[in-house]
DNA sequence: CGCAATATTGAGTTGGTTCAAACTACGTGG
DNA sequence: CCACGTAGTTTGAACCAACTCAATATTGCG
């Protein structure tokens, strides 16, 4: 089992998300999603937050012209829909058959004014967010393609660690696009990537979903900018 | 006077960042510091956060090999170092002369405690950060170099506005290092993108820190996508 | 004034894109 | 069950926007 150094990654971890939303809340409507259907759109008024209680989710903005920059990958337990200021500024579209439990903002704002380590809870939530966003801002402005793909395999893997999955096993819930789309690349970038990870050693690849990382330590170094070779 | 409406913005905005602190707050200490001075770094346990009196702040992320990210710039009136858990995730330089006053995060956290308002201005002041964060990984991930200098061009004249400065008359209190460093480009893209919009007629540049902009809807648009000419 | 720091301009290079084509996986209907 | 169509992925070759390297110009300051 190699070392799983908790640094600054690029999709944010809920650990404890599943305890965020107190008991009275968890009777909130919930509602399921065919893949490719959106959640909430950028501009719909922000009336609810949502949990992600199976499949997945993609948190994404678009420009008219069609260039689309994917936020984060919402997976079960994440919370969707925080922050939001009025109305959604960002899109969410399941990428899966995906249910999500529907948590009005004015109950929970109600319940955060009785109950401070809720307001807490919220306020860390987004902090997190936060920290999430600057470290895409990070990978997307100064890192490579080799080392955005990298940090994204890495920061997978992670999360993987943090629910008790195998973090060498990486099951992608989404495609070339998104990933593309994520990491401000296009898809020949990432699918050449990912081919040349498969020719150094550092991954398996037996089906374009299923990455089997073979040297974390050496994809952690290069996201890192500690050229384990950057070429 | 041109029309300014309030679109998204990769600067955040806090007109009524001078009431988030409370008056009992207000008396928090009150430090100065050089320009290039840090008001705090990566790693250094969050103790406090600080709102900007006077000067400017340079908020940014690093890597060991010397890659930098500017995630914001702080004005007047701006709170710096919200959002950390448990310990910083970024730097804060000073790039003037400016004062900060220190608000101790205990003493927040025991007023947000007993002032509902007070930790949902918390949480909102975090939520804007949060969506300017969002809104400079779409830029730097997605925009044309002179789409990304665009882009702060036209969020420097809103939040002008916002101030009820002239929004056509910017002052750069921030080098081309740290512009470049912003938008994820070299400082000679930057000049040659200044260069050319000058040329076009989209801008004066009589001092190198002093930009009067000239067409604000074409810088806009081209921000925006709308090719007025990308070229 | 003279030096150091910052900014501009020029010329050549390159990493990632674009355009194009082939390949693979998968669901659907005959 | 297999032929077919569609969506997604991989690979190849040419191109280009921004970078690098280099030189010059400007600004600010002791």
């Amino acid at each position: 089992m190699q070392t799983l150094v908790s640094r600054s990654s690029c999709i944010p971890h809920h650990p404890d998300a599943h305890e965020l939303i107190p008991d009275k809340l968890s009777s909130g409507i919930v509602r399921t999603y065919e893949s490719k259907e959106h959640v909430f759109c950028e501009g719909d008024p922000a009336t609810h937050v949502y949990q992600i209680e199976a499949g997945h989710v993609c948190v994404y903005k678009t420009m008219p012209d069609g260039r689309r920059q994917v936020m984060e990958f919402g997976y079960p337990g994440d919370i969707i829909g925080l922050g939001s200021m009025g109305e959604h500024a960002v899109n969410a579209q399941a990428t899966a058959k995906t249910r999500v439990r529907c948590i009005p903002l004015g109950a929970l704002h109600e319940l955060a004014r009785q109950d401070f380590q809720l307001s807490l809870k919220l306020y860390e939530a987004v902090s997190r967010e936060l920290i999430a966003a600057r470290e895409l801002v990070f990978t997307v402005s100064q890192r490579s393609a080799a080392e955005r793909v990298a940090a994204l395999l890495v920061a997978l893997a992670r999360r993987n660690a943090l629910r008790g999955e195998n973090p060498n096993e990486i099951v992608l819930p989404m495609t070339r696009t998104d990933i593309a789309d994520y990491l401000g690349l296009t898809i020949e970038t990432v699918s050449r990537t990912f081919t040349k990870f498969r020719a150094q050693g550092l991954i398996d690849l037996e089906q374009s979903i299923l990455v089997t990382i073979c040297d974390l330590e050496a994809l952690a170094d290069l996201a890192e900018g500690k050229q384990a070779d950057k070429a």
